[in-house]
DNA sequence: CTGAAAGCGCTTACAG
DNA sequence: CTGAAAGCGCTTACAG
């Protein structure tokens, strides 16, 4: 059985016992600066007595400040945004805000729906790591004036500011990393998504100036799960001439393939070398450990809650791009 | 340079174009099935035209639900709760619901904070998958008649409602196991947090019911790395008389342990066996597969969503705790 | 099936 | 440094 709903203290109730107006006590949480320090210890006092908690959807209604910071995700099972979205949370609680999750599903198919739910609960920002793909959409976050993050990914034109670095050049320096330790034949296992596919294409151009034979390319479905690794490892073993490298979207794939590789009896990097993408903690811990590529994931996060911060201020920020750029990471496997 | 703030269109703007009062609109929203099929049509041509989107701080201030579901885990990076946190997630935003995310962290430092930031935001209900220690918070929770679902574990005295499974039991099911299986000297890996810990009770319980020595206990920090596992398997091979199975607090653990024997030159199982907790993908597709304790994480996070739809429409439930149970699966690691 | 009006619990110019 | 009062954009008995 539970108890009755117990009576909520107000702000009003608060002000009486400490014999202030509603409007004094309001100061006190926005605006202490301004409020008498004994003032201030009276309504603390009373805040106390009566375990008062301040209703933030009226405030937020009558500030036109809502405090929820909108963030939007793919998923997060076994997600390379997870120190992203860590970062972020842990930044925004510090600043008294709240993170509003959105899972956009494979495709970012459930995107529109959590556009919006943000819009309905006046998030004052809404931070992105998937891609709004419909230009009605863009469009209409530009018109509201929305502050709109995008992370990761750097669009050509970003809806407000984005915050990540160049899929294309990753894709670029990998291939010349390989190039230069004497790869000729490697093979891309490709996830859907377009920042993938800005990577291989990065690839692709810069082996282009090898003179060597264009990759083998295979696509490999999203979520990236450890599973897919035993699909590339069959379509490689069933290759007249097998690669001798592979590249692969993720590092969760990379150490599927390295298990597959090993499992069936080959050395790695010897017979053949694998090289992964974002340097997950598995990625210095596998036995051969893994090349990848690292981005730091947390720092993305904390740029973007700086922005807000920025935001926050009055700053206009000109800058409407920050790279945060991306570290080639050489290890045993490549 | 950003445009000027558009004009948000509100309630009464799109009742002033449909011709109605702004209670139609909000009936149109909240209880559709009351307003005319010829009004409604209206009303939706109007929202239509003016891209209306209701805002929902104030719809919650004037009706007392917020529609605002607190989920507090303790870190989404390398989570065990992360299919019961997206189940909750896509379960909830078929109902209109959003989700507030809250990362308490280490030994759930950021919780009191948290369950203010909930409090504050008058969310509808709070979901865990941590455990709130704090007596007080635990009654004041109570006392304020708020719906709280502690999820995973399973208290001797819920808040409100539990959903989760026993860990002594999952402790006391592993040690039979083994015992069946003919091992003698296990090792226990047990991470920091209270359902490790019962987990450990209960398979040390189990074990001593089998008149082989104790099992060695050691410590792992949470959160659960994958580097971990290195530390483990150090303090196995310094040990004079080495465990035949060691028993890991999460498959990462487990495949990390794995990982670092067979790179030692040790062959799994023959050599040494390995038990995992949870069935994350990696344990079916690591070589050798896992054996392991399968959880239905995403389950749990459906139940934990079913109980707030009972209650929406009145249900009392009875039932304190909903125990969704566990499965041993047994594979090639043990 | 619909409308007029009070109220939800805050914030914020304005005045002092 | 503080208070009186209007207003934020909805919902919901109440009356018809």
């Amino acid at each position: 059985m539970k108890p009755a709903k117990a009576i909520i203290p107000k702000l009003d109730d608060v002000a009486q016992r400490a014999g202030v107006s509603t409007a004094t006590v309001s100061r006190y949480y926005n605006n202490p600066a301004i409020v008498a320090p004994a003032t201030a210890e009276r309504i603390r006092a009373a805040i106390d007595e009566m375990g008062y908690v301040p209703n933030l959807l009226a405030g937020g209604l009558a500030s036109n400040r809502s405090r929820l910071v909108a963030v939007l995700v793919p998923e997060i099972a076994q997600s390379i945004f997870n120190d992203t979205i860590e970062a972020m949370a842990s930044e925004l609680s510090l600043d008294g805000n709240t993170v509003m999750l959105g899972l956009t599903g494979a495709g970012n198919a459930r995107m529109p729906q959590l556009i919006e739910a943000a819009l309905a609960r006046r998030a004052d920002a809404i931070i992105l790591t998937g891609i709004i793909t419909d230009d009605g959409t863009r469009e209409r976050l530009r018109e509201r004036a929305m502050t709109v993050i995008e992370t990761w990914g750097v669009p050509e034109d970003p809806i407000d500011i984005a915050v990540g670095f160049s899929h294309q050049a990753v894709g670029r320096d990998v291939a010349r990393f390989l190039h230069g330790r004497g790869y000729v034949r490697p093979l891309l296992a490709v996830a859907e998504g377009a920042r993938a596919r800005q990577r291989r294409d990065g690839f692709l151009e810069e082996w282009r100036t090898t003179g060597h034979d264009a990759p083998t390319v295979i696509d490999v479905p999203l979520p990236t799960r450890f599973g897919h690794s035993r699909m590339v490892w069959r379509h490689v073993s069933q290759m007249s001439t097998p690669p001798d490298v592979i590249v692969c979207g993720s590092d969760v794939l990379a150490q599927g393939v390295i298990i597959e590789a090993q499992s069936a009896g080959f050395r790695v990097p010897d017979q053949v070398a694998v090289v992964g993408f974002g340097n997950l903690a598995i990625a210095g811990d596998m036995r051969p450990s893994i090349t990848t590529v690292d981005v730091d994931g947390a720092r993305i996060g904390r740029e973007a809650v700086a922005v807000l911060r920025r935001r926050a201020t009055g700053d206009r920020i000109a800058q409407k791009v920050i790279d945060v750029g991306f570290r080639l990471i050489a290890r045993e496997s490549a």
